[in-house]
DNA sequence: GTTCGACATGTCAACACCAACATGTCAAAG
DNA sequence: CTTTGACATGTTGGTGTTGACATGTCGAAC
């Protein structure tokens, strides 16, 4: 159950209402980290609540509750970070589906794997330009940044599917003057 | 929907059983792409059946059923190869986990980036293992490899984990000696 | 004064997914 | 002959996830 967990972690670094959450689930997570819904969050948000890992800690308007991460929520994301990887399977659907170009024809194969580096290569350059802007909005003096790890961790990954996908074409190119013997 | 498409996929290359596919979910998709038990897999390829895109082409011992894919579910499976990716949202726990790491203090960060670095290097090390074994069994002659591209995918993905992680460490180091000022 | 967009919370039906339960066949080894 | 392990297919209950529906507040602009 990741998305308790994932809202255990964005609490623990400030308390929000559910409705923030819900935006930073869209703005920082989702990409290559987690997603998730508000009609997801709010409820789990209850639950949590009545298992004691968050408290009400403020009512402003609207209707609006913002939520604090108790000691018990903390000492959970932590049992939870040290816990073993690997209790979710992976679901990656730019891998299936690498995984699947030998079920097109080579030209088929040559114009998607051109559309993947393509893609890639246009999130690293979005990417670049967000970390820019971190840099250029934090401190000189601040301690480790984590958004800056995080985005980092982006960055290289898309920079992974692009040269990974520059490298498929041209294996695929080795093989075209030679098809066989 | 994209188990449709992982059995698609896979019956394009030859028809197989229900069990066939399970097996080779198991081994060759789980890990970096897919995953997906005989509970999921055989009612799905009813229903397939029922859409057009498979078909039973053998009946064997033990009451096994061979399907093979149609033309319908080729020009599907076609489709769906080219349409834009992102229709699934990203789900890593690896990745949510690092974009935690500022819940923990100093000390657990360290130790905890320490064991991912390892534990990437350790998958490093399995996976150019499995890729020397294919290519030991694949003859010179043979056409572009895709299951050398997809391990090559794999291997890139936790190279890069490892070195991410590495990257880490040395910046929390950087940040020791000037805790702040 | 009303309209529009951001704020804010909720429910519900449908679908995806997984672990566990359930059943039975066939071949080989002992 | 019986046991064991691989082959082979199913169902079911519970949980996770999503998109659509539903409701209402507040501030600013027109």
């Amino acid at each position: 159950m990741s998305l308790r967990h994932a809202l255990l972690g964005l609490l623990a670094d400030s308390p929000q209402t559910g409705y923030d959450l819900t935006k930073r689930f869209d703005q920082t997570l989702s990409g290559y980290a987690w997603s998730a819904g508000h009609s997801q969050i709010y409820p789990e948000l209850k639950r949590m609540m009545g298992d004691g890992l968050v408290g009400v800690v403020d009512e402003g308007a609207r209707g609006s509750k913002t939520y604090g991460i108790t000691d018990e929520g903390r000492a959970e994301l932590r049992r939870w970070m040290f816990s073993p990887v690997g209790d979710t399977p992976p679901r990656n659907e730019f891998v299936l589906r690498l995984f699947m170009l030998s079920s097109l024809d080579l030209a088929d194969t040559r114009v998607l794997t051109e559309n993947m580096a393509a893609a890639s290569e246009q999130e690293v350059a979005e990417l670049r330009q967000a970390i820019s802007d971190i840099e250029k909005h934090t401190p000189a003096d601040a301690g480790p940044g984590y958004a800056r790890f995080a985005a980092e961790f982006g960055l290289r990954y898309f920079q992974l599917q692009a040269d990974w996908a520059r490298w498929v074409l041209s294996e695929l190119e080795k093989h075209r003057d030679q098809p066989d013997s």
